[in-house]
DNA sequence: TAGATAATTAGATAAATATCTAAATATTGC
DNA sequence: GCAATATTTAGATATTTATCTAATTATCTA
């Protein structure tokens, strides 16, 4: 996991929303966009950012391009967070 | 929690290995800064952004000002990042 | 109380980032 | 192949952020 990459995408609002619209499954750049007032070329600039850090799969699908979670990297990200906590839900004060 | 200032304050490689060195235990800032190769001020400006996302305590302890860890917010922090994965750790995709 | 040490605040600057408009690329359907 | 639609890329600009030096605040000790 690019950990920097993955806590850089993760500091825009904007990107975790984007990330929080694919919750319910995966959607075509178009239809993410709808939720939000900027326009498509920031959106793009935003899914590269996420794409970077792995965080979102991408699938050209005819004349759409549809993004998906990719959750092996989140579920990382979240067991790493938890193990920078001395004592708690890891293996406890390593390193 | 105040969502945004924890994903900002993590967002900064500086910032994590100040959280990773708190580890151990509490560290008086002069402690912390050894670590590092950046002026004082600097590193007082990494401690206002953890302080805001309430990520460290901080207590006078005479002429030093000792930081620690406040493992509650990293904790939550975890989870909510485990509960934006659908159907992983947490209750499933809620929301 | 004066001098030394620890840390923060103020103000400036350079680098990074989010956003925009305009142009380019890819795909579909006629 | 051409027009229409979907998305990305290029280039510019404004905002945010990380860092610095200098000055300030707080505490200790002689």
């Amino acid at each position: 996991m690019k950990q920097q990459a993955v806590f850089r995408a993760l500091a825009d609002p904007t990107r975790r929303a984007i990330l929080k619209r694919l919750q319910g499954g995966a959607l075509s750049a178009g239809e993410i966009g709808e939720a939000f007032d900027i326009t498509g070329a920031s959106l793009s600039h935003h899914f590269a950012v996420l794409k970077q850090a792995d965080l979102v799969r991408t699938e050209r699908r005819g004349q759409y391009i549809v993004y998906s979670l990719n959750t092996t990297v989140m579920e990382d990200f979240a067991r790493m967070m938890l193990d920078l906590i001395p004592a708690a839900g890891g293996r406890g004060g390593k390193r």
